[in-house]
DNA sequence: TTCCATGCAAAGGGTTTGCACTCTC
DNA sequence: GAGAGTGCAAACCCTTTGCATGGAA
């Protein structure tokens, strides 16, 4: 890990308005180095090996922090666990159930066309598209 | 409830290979009898009014035993439960994060242009777009 | 008698909460 | 010394599982 890393995430933290510590620090450099796609637990695995007192509390904490902040996106594609997207860019999913990968399909693959006229006092929040596959069984 | 209704549930779960049972009447007659959104919980407490001798595990297995005869579709819209369709054609949906409500949009209203390759080896399974929208506080 | 469906209770797994401790400002 | 951030363990909630009972073929 290099320095210049930790700064330019400690930037990005400060720039949000997160104030800046050791936790939050390492979750940032898991998550928001590279185009990811992590459970609470994948990040909570990858920031112990160079961090190991962090709680698990502090993982879904951070999370939800980084969430509100719009660091991170949460994924609900799979009904086991939450998925963390440090995408922030307008682009859709490709899950596959078989294996529980998922990859981004840019907005350049896929357009949705039309939308539905919304209820009256409610404003539109996200547009999620899924395409789910399966693994063919030898 | 009219024996009408129930004749024809029993029959669509005859024509679907399912083996017809007093608990598997009762679900059908709840989720399939018109186009709802439920969850499992839901389900089954609108099971118990009339048929208070039902077992949530029952609920659940034939829930899955439905979504293998694609009599409902299973949604994986909130990582907090999973909801039931019982609308099995082609639509999509909206959902109100703050009310948890569900409704659905038809393939007339919202079109998916495009198509990622999909990788090597795999089957498309589905495609779910879900329109997130939240109420306005006041 | 052999399955299959069911009820009940317990277990399981991801997430949240309560609380005490520590650190910072 | 007040408030925020953290670790730990327990609590929570939805879903699944194990097991014994009961019924149908």
């Amino acid at each position: 890990m290099e320095m210049r890393q930790f700064r330019e995430v400690a930037e990005r933290l400060r720039v949000a308005g997160i104030p800046v510590t050791l936790q939050r620090l390492e979750v940032a450099r898991v998550l928001l180095t590279r185009p990811v796609h992590m459970s609470a637990d994948q990040i909570l695995e990858r920031v112990r090996e160079t961090t190991p007192e962090t709680s698990r509390a502090t993982v879904y904490n951070t999370l939800k922090l980084f969430r509100e902040k719009n660091l991170v996106r949460e994924l609900i594609v799979d009904p086991e666990r939450t998925f963390y997207d440090s995408n922030t860019a307008p682009h859709y999913h490709l899950y596959d159930v078989t294996t529980g990968k998922l990859s981004d399909v840019s907005a350049d693959e896929l357009t949705v066309v039309g939308m539905p006229k919304l209820p009256p006092g409610v404003d539109l929040e996200e547009v999620d598209v899924i395409i789910r596959v399966r693994s063919r069984s030898a």
